[in-house]
DNA sequence: CATGAATGAGGCTTCATTCAT
DNA sequence: CATGAATGAAGCCTCATTCAT
């Protein structure tokens, strides 16, 4: 009994970090980091004001755990649904449906999730927040790109993945707006685009 | 006397419309949408904030305008590089370009148009605002697509616009930050990758 | 008429720092620093919070402006009522008076200058703000000291003044709060004891 | 069981007490008595928030504690540095040292006494907490005064003593954070303004 | 039609205090 | 009696918008 309460208070404390993350997800979804003030996200996490600042120093940290966990989860997903071993010699149609098809997943479970992979098309600067998400997958990216077409200079292979993740990040928004046969179609335009991008690369 | 003014009020207007446009489109590109404030608009125009409001009822009502502004400065520099007469049997790879150069030369010359074209990745609804821009942009690729690829059903040809559009949007905001030759190589990649997803459906 | 309104407005504008100042004055008085709120300040001064921020860019800037011009006033009182041509040999009670009556009847006439003459035992660390009331009261002391102990070195003259006006100003406190006889008494000993402590310098 | 509890229980809830009230002082020093939040003393004595309500009902009464302890230990301080039975026709400079000495050894030992010595140039009124050390020291010189001026009306001995305590706080201050050198010439000072000020009152 | 002072709601954050465990 | 999460009022400040001049 002595030894269960640490846990529970420990877990009590995460519980609450996951709801407030929650209710910052969803709002930040809604209305953009800008959009969404701190009390909003205390009264939708249930909770006072003041508790939220028990957990977060201020605003901007809860969109950066909010970025790491976003970040851990899409590790952990992509992880999961795909390995470097057998890239190789791998057609690209294959290898893009690989990496797309996880992703879409992950972004149509967490809607959202976009506001702090933090509008590709937005400075950094403009923000003031960085933008680790996309950092992150950039980085699996260009481990995959340079797997698959080894003789490619390290800053071509850099770039090839910036630009493919721009664009899977520029199609995730009215991928996850989109309903069910739309969604598909829009799915298969954006595999058939990286297809044809990254094809040349690898003859 | 009385006649004479209402030309000269006139002009006056739009020449206080044209500066406050400016003055946003330049405050936009620094700080974003929400980080400029009406009074800085204002400050940077030259008026005072009433004199602001004389023109436009809200803030919202200017980022607009300005929208609108850069669509009839886009959709002429753009007709003016570009017709439609003769893209029927052209090569794709010719045709991106001839879509993207200007473009980008408009984007360059006008950055902060991006806080504007609204964040492709940004749903209107967060922004509360619409995107006229991108809506034009999509409507004049559509076109070229459906007079290059004149099978392809009307919903099709919209889709591959819109991807089109995204796909470039994403990548203009790099392109117009990065300096001389990463912009260089941006656009290659750019080109590329348009290049790589049209192609086949022309074939 | 066209000349007369910048005045006017510019008229306004003082009359509307001075009637901020004023309030944030009677406050600090009743309150302290720490315990007078910028709203309350505005609310006094028949103004909304926002407009406070017009005049004043925070509120440490108040109590600076406050400092500013108390002292400004200060001195001018001062002035009026002493100058330094016959300090020479005059005997020292005279002098004593002929500073601190000033100081009495200035700081009667303004209770709520001490909470801006910043509690001469607080620290400035702790407050954050300077004191510049403080510092043009002791440079004055120290250039009457001077004036009248002329062989005394510099540094000796500045700690005879420090240590005069502190004795003045923890003393100003309980004379302005005193009522009629009693301030009187106050006076009286406030004037023995700085002529106790200077005497001995000059002979 | 039941009965050898209470002494440990009442010994701790002491020791607890005595930590809050170091805390507090502590504190006190660095950032004054507004500039401190109760969840910092409790930190600082290494204990919860709540922890603290249970010895002090509020904050106030931690203030209100922490003088009654100082005024405790300056009391045994000042008796055993100096007692009453030699006073009579001692020289004034002797005894001014002799209650000087030890109020400034206490100042030195005890920094943030004075946050609580409550800013002598602070009314009561604002801080809204009385000022117990004050009153205490004045008791005490008004005993001192009056044993070596007998002849002296009380309400006169009482004032006198008044204007001895304001002098020797406002100094207490620069004294206390004074390096030295500086500070034992400040203490000069103060023994001579003092010396000044009460000699004439036994001629 | 210009001006710029005025407004006041609302945002982020702190903190004295309470309460469930 | 300890803990520490929870509370919510209040503080400072910003900004879209209005209004008197």
């Amino acid at each position: 009994m002595t030894e269960a309460r640490p846990v529970r208070r420990q877990a009590r404390g995460e519980r609450r970090i996951a709801e407030i993350l929650d209710a910052a997800l969803a709002l930040f979804a809604e209305a953009g980091y800008e959009g969404t003030s701190t009390n909003a996200i205390a009264a939708r996490a249930g909770i006072s004001p003041g508790s939220l600042y028990q957990y977060f120093p201020n605003k901007d940290a809860i969109a950066d755990a909010l970025s790491q966990r976003l970040l851990d989860e899409l590790r952990a997903a992509h992880a999961a649904a795909f390995d470097l071993t057998d890239v190789a010699g791998a057609p690209i149609a294959g290898l893009v449906s690989r990496v797309v098809d996880p992703l879409v997943a992950f972004n149509v479970a967490h809607p959202g999730a976009r506001a702090l992979l933090g509008d590709a098309a937005t400075p950094a600067a403009v923000t003031g927040r960085s933008r680790p998400l996309h950092a992150a997958v950039t980085d699996r990216v260009t481990a995959i790109v340079q797997a698959r077409a080894p003789h490619l200079p390290t800053p071509d292979a850099e770039r090839t993945a910036f630009v493919t993740v721009q664009i899977v990040a520029a199609l995730m928004g009215p991928i996850v707006a989109a309903s069910g046969p739309d969604r598909a179609a829009l799915v298969t335009e954006l595999k058939n685009a990286l297809t044809g991008y990254l094809t040349p690369l690898t003859e």
